[in-house]
DNA sequence: TGGTCTCTCCGCCTTTTGGCTGATGCTGCT
DNA sequence: AGCAGCATCAGCCAAAAGGCGGAGAGACCA
């Protein structure tokens, strides 16, 4: 039995010590640090080099999750990432999987899917969540309903409340190209109203 | 010195343990039980009457947390409740308040607060993060800036994405009234269109 | 080469929203 | 009695958004 050695990444302290706890009852996972933000992650990587670094996509200041799984990427570290959070986002799954992430758990997840999960990821398995994974495969099976990067970026700032002028102008395109965008978007959401698009829009994502 | 009983209420195992180790560190306290649902809660609060429930206001399914504190408040339960959880967002603290809590933390508090927290609230002390308790003097001193019934029920249905037309229809009331209410609203949160609003509204509001 | 996507843009027309002013009835407080 | 806040409604007008059809340029792939 090899010792599988992990490092915990979340701003709240009361996650980190539970998954802790959780992950001590087990004789083969070794917590050998633990970050509250993505820039002391990287810091952390590098003097640790841990198997596998479990990590929250939300953070509360400074980088984010996603921003620091492609960081560690970048730096063409070996570690296997799993995302650990709250909310099985569409956007979230994409970006984090996008970004290099082995693996996407939810926290109400139960503690063996969390073992194997974290086991499966040195192995290079990618594990996922029930509701993640049928997330993702419902995108698959409707590629019709997901948006292109385009669109994707215009859905964000529709959800800042900008209009279509300012859209344009923060896009460097044209109210015209806007409204063609926006109609393709309500349909891929099969909303009518630029106010549905942006309640399901925002409801969907997870938020903050 | 006392020993103060604690049931701890929260959906996501990780954050129960985490918090119980916590907990642990301190020899005045002793979680005498978890739950995972409101439902849990009630009962379990009935078995072991503990001096002190913390509780997560999101929980994923059934019950949520507002609505066990008001079923443990009519039950004249003599605990003291403590909401624990992610999101500062306006509506929870003031519901969470309304339905009987002693106290407000977020779950990025540092472990000294929230062991404050929990002492202060078996003495009756109402203790709340630094920001919850900035939103609420924001409140007091901006009593402008509140919506009234009415208004909120509109902005509620906002967010759903209902046009004026349907607003009125779903409300008893003519486009006008709705078109004079929304004005209000937008004035009061401090943005010029329906998208805006929504997007505050729903951020503001916590979500999920 | 041809087909498919994606992003870009146009015009025209209808519907929806939002700004402004003003007004009525009710309630509650002083 | 008088005043303030709330909810209700109207009309008018300008601005924004949405529906419809069409179209060109570049990328990518079979």
């Amino acid at each position: 039995m090899t010792t599988i050695t992990v490092l915990l990444v979340d701003d709240h302290l009361v996650v980190r010590s539970g998954l802790k706890a959780l992950l001590g009852t087990q004789p083969d996972f070794d917590v050998v640090a633990e970050a509250a933000s993505g820039e002391e992650a990287l810091g952390l990587v590098e003097h640790h080099s841990p198997a596998v670094v479990v990590m929250d996509l939300a953070m509360g200041a400074g980088m984010d999750g996603i921003e620091a799984i492609r960081q560690l990427r970048q730096r063409n570290s070996r570690q296997a990432i799993l995302v650990f959070t709250t909310y099985d986002s569409d956007a979230d799954i994409v970006r984090a999987v996008d970004a290099g992430a082995m693996g996407y758990l939810l926290k109400d997840a139960a503690p063996d899917e969390i073992f194997a999960a974290i086991r499966g990821a040195v192995q290079g398995k990618s594990v996922m969540s029930a509701p993640v994974a049928s997330r993702l495969f419902q995108q698959l099976r409707n590629p019709d309903e997901v948006l292109t990067p385009r669109e994707a970026e215009l859905l964000s700032l529709l959800t800042e409340g900008l209009s279509n002028r300012e859209l344009g102008q923060r896009l460097f395109i044209s109210e015209a190209t806007v409204k063609t965008h926006l109609a393709h978007i309500y349909a891929k959401l099969g909303v009518e109203t630029r106010s549905a698009a942006i309640a399901t829009a925002i409801r969907r994502e997870g938020m903050r």
